[in-house]
Parts: structure tokens; sequence; C-alpha cells
DNA sequence: CTAAATATTTTACCGACTGAAATAAATATG
DNA sequence: CATATTTATTTCAGTCGGTAAAATATTTAG
């Protein structure tokens, strides 16, 4: 009761290796305590009071299923953990311009249900913003029976610049004013704990947790929707700079005083590869006045059109030289090119990838691997899922070791 | 003597705390035990046992001097610690085309003696770089009636590929081979710990410990000499990437398909700011065959030779494109722009600086600041010997702990 | 000189983790 | 079938880094 400093640097020391613990159960799927001994160098003791803490909040539970032992088939066999996924359900959300989506996740990952809702404003005062997403929640809820309340924790994403510790969001496009703090609005509006995150980080969360970075210590995470963003992965972490905010992987800039670009500064990425970019470049000239997709220059393409070929092969130039940019800034062990729609197979093309290549310095080591993720339309709510249950991990353990003492 | 994992996991526990207090030491020059735990957020106690350990090794020392307290005058006054400049010598070396330097310093960094000795050959093989090395260490040391027995450790600066950790060098323009592990040559023909480091990230490890990034936690350092180097600084450590080589930012792309680079790629900053880039421009219209180095350039661009003042400001343009990139990527704390000579001036113009300013996404958060650093001659030479300082002092913490036991 | 203030050291203890021993649960073997 | 062997997990008695609180040291204020 009074060891009011001690109490709380050894909680962190503890709810840190039990987190450690739940991660590896997390990314090996089932596992036995043995494994995550050695996994985690650490001795057999601790993991068997760790995994007895998580069994005991119901994070976790024991497995029957067959695990093979080292070596042979004599001696005790393992008992296989796995997350429990009844534990408790997450919902992540994407505000995107005209729509929102949210999905409905349990503590493994697994989908529960989704829904989607037309947005009449791409933009949106913060009230009006969270209690948009309070009534999609609820219709979501509704869907499976289920009250708003039975909610562990709620992930928001958004595109701008966000600093997520704070859920302090200092600018988005769908929001209407700057600087604005949701804490007080969330507390307010909804039910239980949650977060909001720049989108792009959040598909780079969905990658470490469930997706192509599982197990990746120092990746990145290329995002394609309308525009380009970027989520870097360091140490497991990820990292968001000093202001808090996203890494701006659109604007960086790939031509000296280039194209003009929506945010108003010129060369940007983004003024090559987003979607306005690309339809621009069809209209400008009145080559084409009815593109209003990057799908239609995709079928003009395909059917023969040597303008939208080229229009697309140049955003696929431009692209690949920011990839090999960020591999030659960052080294990393991986970059996974993630999207929702098939409209970005123009920078994926095996064209894009060997000028990716050519774009890197050559070390003996091999290059980092390129993987293309193709996740459909619930990428974004996805990703944010995956901070959700991620956040709410954090939160339950915590309340763990509060509850123990 | 029979707890061999145990006794290895607390040592390093307790080097960490040691390590952490000596860099406080180090940052603040001089402080006191109370001041040291508010700081690392422990308590005074586990300071006075991981002062008692530092100064019974010599590292660190009490002094007179007056320390004001908290508040007021009365009270037992504080007793500053600092460095004992007299612990242990370090070299550091750095190996240039036509050049090696050599720089003595004692633990706080203060240069004793330095040295410089014409190169014959630019690349030399690995044996052949190590006796040379040593033939310039020998000779530094006698400058000052000292032998290179008297060294703790010595620091190798090289440009090129370089995995620090193992003292493997991937490629370095001053060897002659690839991929060596230089490490038995070391043992065999060095005297003491040698490190052998990528130039850029010593140029780093220099601002950290003694320059203009003292403190900082998250910035990035480029350095100019004949190309751009960066070392990248994030939560205190310097981020090597997978590969454990420095990042290539003079081979990032600012132009898709540009000029040839010296690596045989096109379109990288190099091929825009390096020397051999500028002279080339120079001399390819045949405007000007007599212009050797950059300090010509701004000799003609200063007396009023408007194709000269071009070449630089195109460079200065590029080379602001790229450091914009890197806020956009990083958005780090601080860039500290660091080079020994003052031929980089074309690259740290106001005009150079608003480019970057306007080249940065806008955040309401103010742009981290960029600082630019003359280090002259020995800049290279001196980020050597901090990056010595720094692994001899955990070498140091380690016996420490190692004859403690 | 005494009281008050502040810095440092000492001391008793806490808690996360460990090694070793104990226990559990299987197979191999005769 | 009983027993030995093997491997996984749990229990238990430390160990070690760190802490709070008490003790001590050293100063100024009055």
């Amino acid at each position: 009761m009074l060891k009011s400093k001690a109490s709380v640097v050894s909680l962190d020391q503890r709810n840190a290796t039990r987190l450690r613990v739940l991660e590896q159960i997390r990314s090996k799927g089932s596992v036995s305590r043995i494994d995550i001994a050695s996994a985690l160098e650490t001795s057999p003791a601790t993991i068997t009071s760790a995994t007895a803490d998580l069994i005991s909040a119901g994070l976790i539970k024991e497995i029957e299923g067959e695990a093979q032992s080292k070596s042979g088939k004599r001696g005790r066999p393992r008992v296989l953990l796995q997350l429990d996924s009844h534990s408790f359900l997450v919902a992540g959300l994407k505000v995107a311009r005209q729509m929102i989506s949210v999905i409905l996740v349990d503590f493994e990952g697994n989908e529960v249900t989704s829904h989607k809702a037309q947005l009449e404003d791409a933009r949106m005062s913060p009230a009006n913003l969270i209690s948009t997403i309070r009534l999609a929640l609820e219709d979501t809820c509704q869907q499976v029976g289920l009250s708003i309340e039975h909610l562990a924790g709620i992930s928001i994403g958004l595109a701008g610049q966000i600093d997520a510790a704070r859920n302090f969001v200092h600018w988005s496009s769908s929001v209407t004013e700057r600087n604005i703090d949701f804490n007080p609005l969330i507390a307010k509006e909804l039910p239980c704990p949650a977060f909001v995150e720049n989108d792009a980080n959040l598909v780079a969360k969905a990658e470490q947790l469930f997706g192509l970075g599982k197990g990746l210590k120092n990746f990145l995470v290329v995002t394609i929707e309308h525009g380009v963003g970027l989520g870097i992965v360091l140490d497991g972490r990820l990292y968001r700079g000093k202001r808090g905010c996203g890494a701006e992987f659109g604007h960086t800039k790939v031509h000296l005083d280039g194209a003009l670009c929506q945010c108003g500064q010129r060369g940007c990425l983004e003024a090559y590869v987003g979607d306005y970019a690309l339809i621009r470049e069809m209209t400008v000239t009145g080559h084409a006045d009815d593109m209003q997709t990057v799908s239609d220059i995709h079928t003009r393409a395909n059917s023969g059109d040597d303008r939208a070929a080229l229009v697309l092969a140049r955003a696929g130039q431009m692209f690949g030289l920011g990839v090999s940019n960020l591999i030659n800034l960052f080294d990393p062990q991986c970059i996974i090119v993630s999207g929702a729609q098939m409209s970005f197979e123009h920078l994926c093309s095996a064209e894009v990838m060997t000028r990716i290549q050519n774009g890197v310095v050559n070390v003996d080591a091999p290059l980092p691997e390129i993987k293309v993720h193709h996740w459909g339309d619930l990428m974004w709510a996805k990703g944010a899922a995956a901070y959700g249950i991620e956040q709410v991990s954090i939160l339950k353990v915590k309340e763990l070791a509060a509850n123990a003492s």
C-alpha cells in the first residue's frame, strides 16, 4: 500500500515480461512454455509464473493439441498455450473520405463482423466525428446481437498527423479543426478506451501482428490508397519521430521543383503517384475527361491506350525511386507494400521491382525482400483492430498487475 | 564461480546502470550524485553505489568546485563528480584518400596530440592498412613521449560499408579487398582493442558525445567531405539498419534517371553535390579545365563567374531536397550538418535553408533545428576518438564488474 | 551553539528472476 | 506390468539490483 514508487517500477518490469510472453504466443500461434523460455532467453520458472498470471486473467489458455518434443517421443509432453480468443472484443475503424469502415475482432484478430457506412461529409467537426463513429459502432455491434458496451477497446484510424500517445490530432483530412485532443470527447461519448492513430501506422501494426511482418524487428510498410503512406517499425516498435507524427513518405521530393502537389509543395512523390495526380495527367491534355478513378486508367491501358500506359509507367518509376530511397536510408529487413484495392498493380510490376533493385546501393548482403500484400477492402480497419488489440492487451496486463497487488 | 548465466545477466544490468551514470557525468561535465539520481529517475542509494565503483576504477573522481544547492545555501553541499581525464588514452584515426589523420585524446575527449601522414596509395590491402595504421600510431605517440602500449583503445574510421559490431568491412574505398574481418589482423598487429566504423557514424557519435547533439535522443548528422554521408541517432543509439552498414544518403536518388554517379547508378544526390560532380560540371563544357577542387569553384563564383555560381547553386538545391526528405522521413529533433572544410558554404546558405524549410511538410510543431558545424581538419579523427572513448568505457566498466565478483 | 536544511551513506528489505530439486507425464525396455 | 529414462513444468530457496527509511555528514541561519 505504501510502497508507491517501488511497486510502479516493479510492475513495469513484470508487465514487460508478461507482454513479451503474450507477444510470443501471439506470433507463434501456439507454443509451449519451454519454447517461450528459450525464445526469450529466460528461465522456465519465469514463464511458469507469467503464463499462470495470463491464464488466470483469461488472456491465454492451454490447449490439447499435439506438440512435438525436442527429440524422440519420451518425456512429459509439452502443453501448448494459445490466445483465448473469447477474452475480449476490439473494434477497428477507418475513417476515409466517403466511407467509414468498422471491423469487430476477437483477441486473436479473427473477424467477428464488419460494417461500412457512407459519410455525408468528408470533413467533420471533432464532436461530429466521434458521434458518427459511435453510431457506426452501434450498428456494427447490432449485426451480431452485441452492444457497444461489450467492446474492450476501440481503435480509430485517420489520415493525417496524429500523436497517438496523446490521442492528439494535429491535422487530419477527416477533421475540420486542427490540433484537437480527442481524449475528452472519447471519455464522454465512448464506453471504453479508444485510440487514435495515423492510418499508415495502423497498417504497419497489422503487418507486424498478423501480416507479413510477423516476428520481424525492422521493416517498413508502404501503404497505397489514394496517396502513399509509410509505417516504420524499428526494433519491434513503431517509429514515430519527434513530433509523434507519421513519416511523410508521400511528400518526400522526387523531383526538383517538380509537379504541384495538393500540399502546395512541388515534386512530392504523391504528385506523381497519387490518384488525383494520375487523373490529372490523363485529363490535362483533354485526352480523357471521363477519367474518374485509377481503375479507369488501368482499363484504358490494358485496352491499348499508350497514353494511359505511359502515365501508369511514370508513376511506377517515381514510386520505385521513392522506395529505393527508403531502402538506402533505413536498410530494413523487409519492405511490405500494402494496398486495399487492386488498383496499384502498376506500382508493383516487375519493372518497378527492377527499378527499386537498381536504385539500391549494392552491398554484398542480399537486398531486403519486397513483399506485396493485397489486403482487400478492410485493410485499414483491420490495421486499426491490430493496434486496438495491442493497446488493450497492455491495458489488461496492467490491470492484472494492479489487481494482484 | 558456478553461477555462469546468472552472473552474466546481473552484470549486464549493473553495467547498464553504471554506464548510464557515466554518460550523465560525461554529458553534464560535472554533476552531483543527487542530480544524477534525479536525471536517471533512480534512488540516491543506487548512485552512491555506482559512483563508488566508478571511482575505485579510476574512471571518475570527486572535485572541489562549488556546486549550488537546489534552493538556499543551507545543507550539506553537493559533491561534484567529473570524468578522470587521466584514466586512459584513446586514439582516433581517419583513413582518407591521400591522408591518414590520428588524434590522441584523454577520457574526456581533450586532444593530447594529433598527427597526419601522407598515404602513398588510396587503396591498400587489409594487412597493409593495419600496418600503416600502426606506423601512424607509433609516430603520434612518439610526439608526446608515449608508446603505442599506453593506448587503451584505437578507433578507425573508414568510408564504406562496415559492420561495426563485428569489425567487418563489407566494402571500403580504402581497402582493396571486400568482406574482410579485421579482428584477426587487429589482434595480431595492435596492442589493444580496436574498433572499425563507418566515418559518418563516427561523426554522429562525436556530435552525440561532445558536439551539437549532446544530450539529444533523436538526431541526424549529415557529413560533407568529398561526398555526403549520414549518421542516424535514434533513441540515443546509432541506427545501423539490418545489414549493419551506414545509411546511404549520398546515393538516395534525387532525379529520375539523372546524372551518372561514381557508384554506377543515376540520379544519386552525390552525383549532384559530390566534389567530382561539381568539378565535372565545370569542366565538361571546357569552361574551366584547371578546376581541381571545390574551393576553386568557390573562388570563381565569388569573383563573378556566373557559371560557377550556378553550379554551386544547383548543388545546394539538390542538397536541400535531400535534407528535406530526411526530415520528412525521420522527423528528428535536430539535423546537424557537419563538415571539416569551409568548402561546403554553398550547402548551408540561407537559400538552401529556405529550400529545406519549404520542402518539409508543414505540421504545427516547429521544424527541427538545422545546425551547421564546422569542425576543422580533425573532424573525422575526432569522431573516431569519440567512438573509441565510448567503446573503451564499456570495456572498462565490464572489467570492473568482472573483477568485483 | 543549536536548529534547520540538504547531500550522501548505511541498512533492512522487496521483488523479479534464477538454479536446482521436486514433481508430472509420457515412452522404452525387459 | 513394473521400472528406468526422458522431457516439461512447478516449487523452493536463494541471488542480485534496487529501494525506502534511517543514519550520518556538512553546511547555513539564527
